[in-house]
DNA sequence: AAGTTACTTGACCGGTCGGTAAAATGTCAA
DNA sequence: TTGACATTTTACCGACCGGTCAAGTAACTT
């Protein structure tokens, strides 16, 4: 582990790796703090709780993605249908380097935990449904830009087939990790595509 | 817990309920017995483990899922592309009944392992894998049929087209877990006709 | 130099985890 | 009636869980 930074950033990295890899019930309080070059007993000086630390790192994943994934993919200067194209790539992307990383692909990181905590942790689930629809209204935006243009026909709901390509994302995701496989990422832009086509 | 059953058949029951709703490592085995109206030293007379009892569960899903849901959707007496319909149309009804019973929309038991377990239980994730790939050559076989009767045009990737159906299909599932809601699932059969055109 | 604050440490808490062992009880056949 | 076998019960194991606490140390102000 890097020392030079904080014990804080450095439990927030950790916890970043770890609870995407191995989800957050795998991962004890013990282990983040070993994996971040800390003692147990200094964990709660920082985060009072696994929970707290568990969102904080939820946050900035999200600006990470939004940095990595967002900023580039939707792009104003890129064509609106273009968009949605490089945002899968990108996707295709990070699990690559997810991989390369730690040997196993990661997922989606909300998706995870949505599934895991879904019906448990309350916060964290809707924490999470926050970022969905934050991910869906990028999607729609995207959609209407491209109906302004031209580039989609008029009269497709804008707002369910944002939602659809949430969920074929999630769902690619889910498969590529079953599979170990951030290949299974590999065109599937253009099967994102047939969902904006009535 | 219905007591006329055996104890292997109510630690089954149990563990298909509880592990569906809340996850592998939220459930213990204390749990799972407690709700079988069994005591724990009981537990490992029927299973060696909790792996194993899960892996029991998983299998009596399959079955299951199977009945309500593969059986009446992939029928060859239904036209190719309504059986797609009727397939998603089967999921919406499934979510309702589990929320029903449950409180809380319980999603795709397989994805919800698929995402907790996939880094950790290499067994359960290679099940699941296969699981994956049975529910894929399903809807393979639909598009092929939907091809050969002039329902689709030939010339698309059917193998890629059922794997989306598949994906698109598991993350409307986690859309619905997140937001406890099964009639997120109201409709989606026409948005996965879209993946089937090119 | 003194005081204040931020940080670190190690020892400890009750509770639960998955799993084991052995004795007690029920069941059925010879 | 006896013996064999399946089932159930109770007590227990070491390990780990998330979290607390009080004392110690480093760093910065004044």
């Amino acid at each position: 582990m890097a020392i030079e930074n904080t014990s804080r950033e450095r439990l927030l990295a950790s916890a970043k790796i770890l609870i995407h890899s191995r989800g957050y019930a795998d991962v004890g309080v013990q282990e983040l703090c070993s994996h971040a070059g800390i003692k147990k007993g200094s964990f709660y000086h920082f985060f009072p709780s696994k929970q707290a630390l568990t969102l904080a790192a939820l946050d900035e994943m999200m600006g990470e993605i939004k940095q990595r994934v967002f900023v580039p993919a939707f792009s104003k200067e890129v064509p609106p249908l273009e968009r949605i194209r490089r945002f899968f790539r990108l996707s295709h992307v990070m699990q690559c380097d997810g991989k390369l990383e730690t040997g196993c692909v990661l997922g989606c990181s909300f998706g995870n935990l949505a599934l895991e905590l879904g019906t448990r942790e309350e916060e964290i689930r809707t924490v999470i449904e926050g970022l969905f629809a934050m991910v869906i209204a990028n999607f729609r935006d995207t959609l209407e830009e491209a109906i302004a243009t031209g580039d989609l026909p008029p009269g497709i709901d804008t707002d369910a087939t944002a939602q659809a390509l949430l969920a074929f994302l999630e769902g690619i995701l889910m498969i590529a990790k079953n599979r170990n496989d951030p290949d299974v990422l590999l065109g599937q832009e253009e099967m994102a595509l047939r969902l904006c086509r009535v």
